[in-house]
DNA sequence: CAGTATCCAACGCGATACTG
DNA sequence: CAGTATCGCGTTGGATACTG
């Protein structure tokens, strides 16, 4: 397997490559929310959510409190890594609004 | 199937989210080439390369060149569409050069 | 609520071989 | 050089059902 020109970058596209991680982050760039609550702002079974966070999670990306209440609440929230994609983010979706066509877009209301 | 908070987003992400799409436009970004060169340049097999390449172009991001000298030569190049997206890779490439360890690099020379 | 387990279909992707 | 065709396996990812 040969190299690519900067591995550090290989990484990084690994990591936002997979699906829904961009769209995970940029939902939580809008402030620390609960499981249920990611889950229904994206058209994301649980299980993938669960996936991607756990994975963001060890990446360090994502932080997962615990808040012992009565029941149990749990927030994610980025931590300075995750909050450091808010630029990548940020573009793309400049990007997006810019160059992106909806033409296939059931508007249906 | 709900859909999520921003449908553009969620389409951009999906572009740029197949494997080597950012690399290959990252590898763009230093100016036209050919397709030997960017295949030589990343670890890719050609047929992943080929397919990217025409998915691209028709997403309007690549554009592709025929130059007809005597050995064919055809180059890639980004359209504007594609060059737009030079903000997304180097913040990507920043965010990865500052935080994303190598620690799984096998750095044999 | 916050997940995990299982099943299964579809796709991604790499290697290789082949064409013009 | 610049691809395309075929093959086959491994991974993704969606639906559903279940647990604490």
């Amino acid at each position: 397997m040969k190299s690519g020109c900067c591995p550090k970058l290989e990484k990084g596209t690994q990591l936002i490559s997979k699906r829904w991680t961009i769209l995970i982050i940029h939902q939580l760039l809008s402030g620390p929310q609960r499981f249920c609550n990611i889950e229904s702002a994206l058209p994301i079974s649980g299980k993938l959510l669960s996936e991607r966070l756990k994975e963001l999670e060890q990446e360090g990306i994502v932080h997962r409190a615990v808040y012992p209440e009565t029941p149990v609440r749990i927030e994610y929230s980025l931590t300075d890594k995750g909050q450091a994609l808010e630029g990548v983010v940020k573009e793309l979706e400049d990007w997006s609004s810019e160059w992106i066509s909806l033409d296939n877009c059931e508007g249906k209301s």
